[in-house]
DNA sequence: ACAACTGTACTAAGCACACTAATACAGTAG
DNA sequence: CTACTGTATTAGTGTGCTTAGTACAGTTGT
């Protein structure tokens, strides 16, 4: 079964965004290996009773991310190599939320030990080696 | 000097948001403690050259969300007693930040440590004590 | 009591932008 | 040639942000 996405229309999120994070979760979790492919962007859009260039537009910011790659005529596959980012690249992307995250748990009055606490227990969840 | 803050109306993040940040900031880092008084909703407004309604829509959201109080016809001040949540509602609030914090870290393949150091330098920077 | 300040609430309008849809164009494979 | 693939352009629709105007209610000092 190749790629089973819930989209809800009644959600505030867009569905394109709904898209995007999801298969970037089956693409991490390694649900889809890269070299895979994945479903056409007029099968998923019939299958998921939407617009195909909803689809489209999910599947073009994932390969602009470079999570995923496109092959004129063919269809969409998982990247076979990973973006490579500078550091400086990579810390800049991730600095927003991380700001957004310590000025929540700030507010919160979340303790340092609680927020370093769940961020394990997230890293754990999400396989992350220690170096 | 009370409260200076500077929005960008060229921005794509909406002013009333900027207006939030900001305040939100100003009070977490102690440069505005419990009891100060904000300026009046009119007179930021015309400080900034804004409307009305924008500043009492930021003051609104931020006295929801318990940073600062209101007083019919006396002002707007910094809240006395932080709102008191309970641990269930708090970790809902922070799951989302952290999931799309671990998320992404993910995807730009940071090491788990990497993440970590970076959460203490910021937790450093916002004086979160350790428990 | 009055004036001048505070917050609060509501409506309406304009504007920009995000989202989605429809359609046409271009490459690939059998 | 046909039927699939991705790609690009255009247009319609909605929604969020901001502004403006107006009105009402509480507080303070004169």
């Amino acid at each position: 079964m190749p790629l089973d996405c819930r989209i809800s229309t009644g959600s505030t999120t867009p569905i394109y965004r709904q898209l995007i994070d999801q298969i970037r979760l089956v693409v991490l979790r390694g649900r889809l290996t890269p070299g895979d492919r994945l479903p056409s962007v007029r099968s998923l859009a019939q299958r998921l009773v939407i617009n195909p260039n909803t689809v489209a537009r999910a599947y073009g910011e994932l390969a602009r991310d470079g999570v995923i790659e496109s092959q004129q005529g063919k269809g969409y596959f998982v990247a076979t190599k990973r973006q490579v980012y500078t550091r400086a690249h990579r810390r800049r992307r991730l600095a927003p939320l991380l700001e957004a995250l310590v000025s929540e748990a700030a507010l919160l009055d979340f303790s340092a030990d609680d927020v370093t606490a769940a961020l394990q227990e997230k890293l754990r969840e999400y396989g992350l080696e220690p170096s």
